[in-house]
DNA sequence: TTAAAATGATAGTATTACTATTATAATATA
DNA sequence: TATATTATAATAGTAATACTATCATTTTAA
């Protein structure tokens, strides 16, 4: 039941494309299980080699290090949201109901939605919440910036801005509100999961049913 | 000019006080400063110690680890802006001029406040503007939690969500703006510095102003 | 079928993240 | 003032990490 999407990302994230390989698509398929499982700062490329029956020098041919690793994983995720919001609004004209989509998709995009083989959407999601923003938390991050490591990252808030101004053109932050939207997402989930004193909503509740309906209460609120 | 608090912290995070000791302050002072400096992943205890004219050894007798070590820090931030929220918000009644205050505080508590010789807390909000969410984004965060290494973190956001609720009784989500409105301004502070596109504000303008203005117009629209 | 490309096997290096031991200096107490 | 206590320094050592290099073997493509 996969969908015949390839995503294409920046060729400065990798050494050679990961997704045209047998060995390249097990590192992505066992990185994002190793990560998810044991944490971004434990996993190892020795570690991934160990389990996929390769070695380190061989991963070392596709990722100069975990990091770069870790800015494609996210970068895909990124680009995967963006697909699935172009692909789930493509028959709405009404932009109020294009941001309740983009919101869906920024909570539970990967429960909903059939994926690519090698990656585990829900998994990777996990990684976006608990490591995504090490990606861009970096003491490299104007260097890796300029060499488009981020674009998808920019593209998905401008995209969002976009149905935000949409909505609302006298709103004066739209970017401000597509990214906050987006993080106050993950960290909510992550809170709630992690540190529930730092939210109001419980894990209880009804799975993402409770942070949809906050999303958009915030959104709604900010836009009227 | 200094002021005569002492910020006292979880004792879980340290081995041994380190502002009781002359070596100790030492270590709380540049670490600050390398960390700004280089960023927390290239920053390690050797470098520390030989900037410092101490040893590795010496400094592990302080604190456990690295990650520790940001741990105290940023929970040092934490309750620093938790006690400077306390005092600048002691003689006004009116729940909108706190938040006003406290928006004020997140923003650029750092640039107008006096402050504890050993500590540069502009640099310190560099670092939790940057490295900040590192802190509790870790495979050990329910331990870490447990242990109450998060307790600044989570008594800042009952503070603010207090005021919150004072001003709308009805507002069903105050935890989740009080830590929105926290994440928010440190995340677009940091926008604007290094990916410019994923915020409305530019680092042109009248300094924190432009941070301030925003956070306030969200928090206004909500609680409206 | 043969050349080229991808992967595996193995080895090696510098740095990191520690721990342990002993010596020396500073401080507190009797 | 002598002495005990504690803090720090000096030094050494270990296991793991984050790589790089080389060469052999397998797979694939021309």
């Amino acid at each position: 039941m996969s969908i015949e999407i390839k995503i294409s990302l920046n060729d400065g994230l990798y050494l050679k494309e990961p997704q045209d390989s047998k060995l390249g698509r097990k590192i992505i398929n066992h990185s994002i299980l190793m990560i998810d499982e044991c944490g971004f700062e434990t996993f190892t490329f020795k570690k991934l080699a160990l389990r996929i029956n390769s070695t380190e020098a061989s991963i070392y041919r596709y990722f100069e290090n975990k990091h770069l690793l870790l800015l494609f994983l996210v970068n895909w995720y990124w680009q995967w949201v963006s697909y699935l919001i172009t692909v789930n609004t493509r028959n709405d004209n009404d932009p109020k109901v294009k941001l309740k989509i983009i919101i869906q998709s920024f909570v539970s995009a990967s429960l909903d939605n059939p994926g690519v083989e090698y990656v585990n959407e829900s998994k990777l999601h996990n990684i976006v919440l608990s490591e995504g923003m090490k990606a861009y938390h970096t003491k490299d991050v104007d260097n890796e910036n300029s060499r488009g490591f981020f674009k998808s990252y920019k593209d998905l808030a401008r995209s969002v801005s976009d149905v935000i101004s949409e909505i609302n053109p006298d709103f004066e932050y739209p970017f401000t509100l597509a990214t906050n939207l987006f993080e106050m997402s993950n960290n909510h989930i992550y809170f709630a999961r992690h540190l529930p004193k730092l939210t109001d909503i419980t894990v209880r509740e009804n799975k993402e049913d409770g942070f949809e309906k906050m999303v958009n209460y915030f959104a709604d609120k900010l836009l009227a």
